[in-house]
DNA sequence: GCCCAGGTATAAA
DNA sequence: TTTATACATGGG
């Protein structure tokens, strides 16, 4: 994707490429919120980022060209024609126009591994506004101050607490998951950072042995916190997908498994033949 | 009060 | 191998 440094930070071209709605409320992350003038602001490891979209053009506000390179442009995956891919998807496969339609402008984020493992730890049989404020408060209570947000607490930040110091954050049965997590990545007996290209069913199995881990935890920390693209048994999933959600819904309606269907997407345009589930 | 939320562990069939 | 239930919490 084409960018301009400008007085005003990186400017994108982004056309329907990039949608900031949809990408930061489809489910996928939970520390991104919109401020009284429809921008959205987050941080990533130690940055803090104030993010808009100006009548098509995004605006990465007040970014220096070389933090861009190092770490936006990874984090919002701008080196992938996201737009480009759905068009032709369309193309070859009108009768995923529906699904495609609902995904427009959807970014699959790079986030990182264990924030991504703890946050979707926390994601089980919970609901949005309280996965993100769980979050929220976990950030506040055990990680450091920046600028106006506070840093993931890393696995070894948590490693050593007990059920009743999580207690605050109301997390529920879900704490000592988190705990046993943070135990199991900080001792290395499971390595995150390996399975950015680790064989997949290793990395399931591996991440299965965190109590708390199932399937979809698994495969939601492989996709959103690893960017592994062949994650998610896509077959089985899309039917769902598919069956929940896009079927004459509201256009304006994003579903909660948008990601999924983006990721379907990927899929399908590696292999050129629809998949069963599409039928 | 009741239902459910982007699930998982556990026990039972 | 498949199916039912509990699990903490809080918003609608």
């Amino acid at each position: 994707m084409e960018y301009r440094l400008t007085p005003r930070g990186i400017e994108l071209e982004a056309g329907a490429g990039f949608n900031l709605g949809s990408t930061f409320n489809c489910g996928q992350c939970f520390r991104w919120d919109e401020d009284e003038n429809g921008g959205y602001c987050g941080i990533v490891g130690e940055h803090e980022l104030r993010i808009f979209d100006d009548n098509g053009t995004i605006v990465l506000e007040n970014v220096p060209e070389q933090e861009f390179l190092s770490l936006w442009l990874k984090y919002f995956d701008l080196e992938t024609d996201y737009e480009g891919i759905r068009l032709t998807l369309a193309e070859r496969c009108p009768q995923l126009k529906c699904a495609i339609d609902s995904i427009n402008g959807i970014r699959i984020l790079s986030q990182e591994p264990w924030e991504a493992l703890c946050s979707f730890i926390i994601s089980q049989n919970n609901n949005i506004p309280r996965i993100k404020g769980i979050i929220d408060r976990l950030c506040r209570s055990f990680g450091k101050p920046c600028g106006s947000h506070y840093t993931f607490p890393s696995a070894s930040d948590l490693k050593d607490r007990s059920p009743e110091e999580l207690a605050p954050l109301r997390a529920g049965f879900r704490a000592g998951y988190i705990i046993d997590a943070a135990r199991r990545v900080a001792s290395g007996e499971v390595r995150l950072e390996e399975m950015f290209s680790a064989p997949l069913e290793q990395c399931r199995r591996e991440l299965m042995t965190i109590k708390g881990v199932g399937v979809k935890v698994a495969e939601c920390t492989l996709l959103y916190g690893l960017h592994r693209l062949d994650a998610f048994p896509v077959d089985v999933w899309m039917k769902k997908a598919l069956s929940s959600s896009f079927s004459g819904v509201d256009p304006g309606m994003l579903s909660p498994y948008a990601g999924v269907a983006q990721q379907y997407i990927f899929h399908y345009i590696r292999n050129t033949e629809p998949l069963a589930a599409a039928e």
